[in-house]
DNA sequence: TCGTTATATTGCAATATTACAATTTAAAAC
DNA sequence: GTTTTAAATTGTAATATTGCAATATAACGA
């Protein structure tokens, strides 16, 4: 009973869930959007443009983070996130392989 | 306060959630990677495969199916489940257009 | 040093998701 | 018609996510 029952999955099921979770909320998707959009940006910026409070983007951006997608100087009282391409393409081939398969099916 | 502040965002960020919702859960991975793999199938299958139980199976299935995502012959007690090809690449469109615009971020 | 500014952390409430037992539905087989 | 089989629905519990107010931290400028 209850939920997260994960570890009966594959690991490849669980690498594709973990990307698509960060890209599951429209706020990260904007939040990712506007990053790559600016060559620096800094958080009051996003909470701005988002229009969430800060402690919620804030959130968001450490669920981004932690998936390993930004990268920039985090020290200082005006951050530089940025989105750390060489990660986000092992995610973007790792989805395309997944929708690759998929698109093998007949029926 | 609470969870859902979903309409403060862009219906471009809010159709890539949508989508990623989809395959953010391993058990809807791997129902996607199984039912491609089979001309036909029924949940029963899908469920000694998965290893959760039949209502879990069919609550993920329905999440899928409400994606656009399945098609076949749901009548009579052995359903076909098939992935619809027309609607999944839709999604990779939209998908990959998102991936191509965040890729273009220079820091 | 003291205030200002930018971001992170904490605590908590509202809501959503995941999972399954029990039950229901519905078609096929007899 | 009754039984069997496959899948959906319902109800409920456990857990996860989302959001924000309040507070803390940490760097910068005066």
């Amino acid at each position: 009973m209850g939920a997260s029952k994960l570890n009966i999955h594959s690991k490849n099921s669980n690498d594709i869930a973990i990307i698509a979770k960060v890209f599951a909320h429209p706020a990260r998707v904007s939040i990712l959007q506007y990053i790559s959009k600016q060559e620096s940006c800094i958080c009051n910026d996003i909470v701005d443009e988002i229009g969430l409070a800060q402690p919620t983007i804030s959130q968001h951006l450490q669920v981004i983070s932690q998936a390993g997608l930004l990268k920039g100087d985090f020290k200082g009282n005006s951050l530089c996130y940025c989105i750390n391409i060489e990660r986000f393409q092992e995610f973007q081939e790792l989805f395309n392989s997944f929708f690759i398969k998929l698109n093998q099916s007949n029926c």
